[in-house]
RNA sequence: GUGGCUGUAGCUCAGUUGGUUAGAGCGCUGGUUUGUGGUACCGGAGGCCGGGGGUUCAAAUCCCCUCAGCCACCCCA
């Protein structure tokens, strides 16, 4: 028999992984709380036109990487590929459109994509929206909570905060007409990849990794230049903002995101060892997105974070240190005593204890020695008359007697 | 979806030009007289050699297919 295995691209998280998953998401609960983000958890499972409305037909993930299928009841499902679409519908089904939304969230996404370092088929990320405001400074208070939380996790020094504009719609829409007569002129310099993207999404050819493509995307037409008044002064103001709070970037005017949604702001932190999955958080803004899901007119900006990226930055992870305490009797008769003891208990939370209750003493503790306790409890019989017990410290090796009422104060103060 | 590398014990890996019953270290487990761990010594369990097919007297080893993992392309967090 075949071992029973996970699906390709998802695993169980346990042991030190999910310690440090908590800690990610910890952290990012805490800070977004302090700047009045509110938690929201939508569901998993989805209808399909929540992402093939917003993402666009031709997108990536709608076109081949969305685990959808049709339910017995003949709905259109969908495993939720990303968070911001549904966000965007929770806020239309919540009827929440008449003010400004703060909202944070985390989650699993699913992508049926070839699993590959830092990519998997069911992968965790956190997020923030920020919902019904136009103005720019939106786009810096989404940033600095990024600043903050990359600060918070000490990997801000190894990333780099790149940013662009895509322009409102028009400008989008004008430069897109613009680069498509660019490449069309160039098409045969273009890779195969790149002629196909054409039609597609012209955007795309920009960030391309075939150097064929980077050659001829330096003389391409530069989309600030696309931009109208609006636009542009937006983004002016966006720069000035982020200057006067020193915050470091890079603007890059091949960095276009991937989904239709996104205009205006685009930006993306990004390692610096050339890895291929170097984005470890991105967001945008997108104007149109409600107002596409059936909603009102409102604007939105905000970004998500892989925490499986986070976690490969993450270099030295310190996990938090129980004081590990095994207890147990020298006769099966005292176990029953044992546990009434330890029900008993009110311990600190840096505590952890671990009952023994099989083989011989000898056994007992040696188990202990191997799960690194700090110590042990001994109920023994000749003690336990006079109701006692022995207090092992495993460092020193030396015992002592402690009262049984005692016990608790014990744990908590003296060890 | 395309390509590269890798699959032998719970883990890390040996395994010769195909040749007896597939090994080591670590881990697990039992013991060295039953009320004391770490160290040492002696034992034990645990492998469809990823799966299927083929070549051969004989395959962990050679060939084909397949699956999985890792990595890269693509794309994205």
């Amino acid at each position: 028999m075949q071992k029973v295995r996970t699906v390709k691209g998802t695993k169980d998280l346990l042991g030190k992984e999910i310690l440090i998953h908590n800690f990610i998401t910890s952290k990012f609960e805490r800070l977004c709380k302090g700047m009045n983000f509110q938690q929201i958890t939508t569901p998993i499972l989805e209808n399909s036109e929540i992402f093939t409305r917003s993402l666009g037909l031709s997108s990536d993930i709608v076109s081949k990487e969305m685990y959808n299928f049709i339910d017995q009841g003949n709905d259109n499902l969908v495993l939720r590929p990303e968070g911001t679409a549904a966000i965007a519908r929770a806020i239309i089904t919540n009827s929440l459109e008449q003010d400004l939304n703060k909202f944070f969230y985390f989650g699993p996404m699913f992508r049926r994509e070839r699993p590959q370092s830092g990519r998997s088929r069911q992968f965790h990320q956190v997020g923030v929206e920020y919902i019904g405001s136009k103005n720019h400074l939106s786009d810096v208070e989404v940033i600095l909570l990024a600043e903050q939380f990359l600060k918070d996790l000490k990997i801000r020094k190894k990333l780099i905060l790149e940013i662009n504009s895509l322009g409102n719609e028009q400008s989008r829409h004008n430069y897109n007409l613009n680069l498509k007569k660019f490449f069309e002129k160039n098409l045969s310099k273009l890779s195969d990849i790149s002629k196909k993207r054409l039609n597609k999404n012209p955007l795309r050819i920009l960030d391309s990794k075939e150097k064929k493509d980077q050659d001829i995307v330096q003389s391409a037409p530069n989309i600030i230049d696309y931009l109208d008044e609006e636009s542009k002064l937006f983004f002016e103001e966006l720069l000035k903002s982020l200057d006067k709070l020193k915050i470091d970037y890079k603007i890059n005017r091949f960095l276009v995101r991937g989904l239709d949604y996104y205009n205006h702001t685009a930006f993306e932190y990004i390692t610096n060892d050339k890895k291929s999955q170097n984005t470890v958080l991105a967001g945008g803004r997108y104007n149109g997105l409600i107002k596409n899901l059936g909603g009102k007119d409102l604007s939105g900006v905000g970004w998500a974070a892989g925490i499986e990226r986070i976690q490969i930055q993450l270099e030295k992870f310190e996990e938090t240190k129980f004081k590990k305490v095994c207890i147990f009797s020298t006769n099966r008769k005292l176990d029953v005593e044992v546990l009434k003891m330890i029900s008993n208990l009110k311990l600190n939370d840096t505590i952890q204890l671990n009952f023994v209750n099989d083989g011989s003493l000898k056994k007992k503790f040696a188990k202990a020695n191997k799960i690194g306790a700090y110590g042990c409890l001994i109920f023994g019989e000749d003690e336990w008359k006079s109701k006692q017990v022995i207090w092992k410290d495993f460092n020193s090796g030396n015992q002592k007697l402690i009262n049984l009422q005692k016990v608790n104060e014990f744990l908590n103060k003296d060890i």
